[in-house]
RNA sequence: GGCCGGGUAGCUCAGUCGGCAGAGCACACGCCUGAAAAGCGUGGGGUCACCGGAUCGACGCCGGUCCCGGCCA
């Protein structure tokens, strides 16, 4: 059965350079009735155009886009603020008789916008802190072995290697007097969604993302990916954390800055890097039981019709 | 042709005085609620170029062969 029909917000998922945007923007001129909402953690900067693969000028004409060029590349950015902004967006769009169209591929932020994630607020001078002295490995063991006692469940669901998480777990706890886990079931917890909307997947296989991610790479350098990075390094406010991590930008700014990697290494770097990052982004999505997966040989457009049938019925 | 350096995991390379073969990257499987294009865990992978020798025992020492790089002719 499914309620695939009965949803009235759509979701399409799935890893980076499937095609997914291309595919989006057919689905929505066949629905007619659909604005698209991108949920991708790079597409919210301007400025940062050719890197993050973002839709053409004239693709946001034909078809309503929300959540690109939201911020400056000189802002940090978060979970909890993409959250707040996109469901204000679906908002919008209801408000107008539309149906969203959430298109993207950063996992955590699909889950924040379709359920019912509540983040605890943030307390940056107590996050350096412990940043700090978690910077050894006995001050990590020490600060895991505190995380253990006063919040087990928390402890559980995070690795003692992984120290950022345990840096947040602390500050949270910290900060609010209460338990981390008691903010929520974890994101591994799916029940129904808090937002109601039906989710497809689009998937490709491994060798074809390969070559598509490489190909991808080599365009973006011809369309001037460099010079780019360059404007965003010349910018006089900066370039916040968060923006300068981007795949890509990161690589080809560590060019500029050191010279260290020469030009070719850089892009073989970010080429490397956007696998694995392919690779979390599968992890993370084939385990949400919502999802309903379409799968084509070379190119994610060949999946429109059957797609279309899904959501149409 | 002579001299010097090198040949170890798919790639780049460590390997102390001879004592069960290592790292990073790649790959695979996973984790993670205010950095998520971030951060983190686990795993599979080897005829240590080849042949012979001394030794209880060789990636390591000795002799030879083959490849690669550099310098000299």
């Amino acid at each position: 059965m499914g309620e695939g029909g009965s949803a009235t917000h759509l979701a399409l998922v799935g890893p980076t350079a499937s095609g997914k945007s291309a595919l989006g923007l057919e689905v929505a001129r066949a629905l007619g009735d659909v604005e698209i909402v991108s949920i991708d953690s790079m597409q919210i900067y301007r400025g940062m155009d050719v890197g993050t693969a973002k839709p053409t000028r004239a693709e946001r004409e034909r078809v309503p886009h929300h959540m690109v060029d939201v911020a400056d590349p000189w802002e940090d950015w978060s979970v909890a603020r993409f959250q707040a902004a996109a469901r204000e967006a679906v908002t919008e769009i209801e408000a107008r008789g539309k149906r969203a169209l959430l298109l993207g591929g950063t996992g955590l932020y699909v889950q924040a916008v379709v359920d019912d994630l509540r983040f605890p607020g943030e307390d940056l001078d107590r996050r350096a802190d412990l940043a700090a002295r978690v910077a050894t490995p006995d001050g990590l063991a020490a600060a895991y072995r505190e995380l253990e006692a006063v919040d087990p469940v928390a402890a559980s669901r995070i690795e003692p290697a992984n120290s950022r998480r345990v840096v947040r777990a602390l500050e949270v706890i910290g900060t609010t007097g209460k338990p981390f886990s008691s903010f929520g079931p974890g994101v591994q917890a799916r029940g129904p969604t808090a937002l109601p909307v039906s989710m497809v997947g689009v998937w490709l296989p491994r060798a074809v993302l390969a070559d598509r991610i490489a190909q991808r790479f080599a365009v973006m350098r011809e369309a001037g990916l460099v010079e780019e990075v360059r404007a965003l390094a010349a910018e006089p406010r900066g370039w916040s954390r968060t923006a300068r991590q981007a795949i890509g930008y990161k690589e080809v700014l560590a060019h500029l800055d050191g010279g260290a990697p020469d030009l070719e290494a850089a892009f073989d770097a970010a080429v490397r890097r956007t696998r694995a990052f392919s690779r979390r982004q599968r992890m993370w999505f084939r385990r949400d039981p919502r999802i309903t997966w379409f799968g084509a040989p070379e190119n994610s457009c060949a999946v429109l019709p059957a797609l279309l049938a899904w959501w149409c019925r």
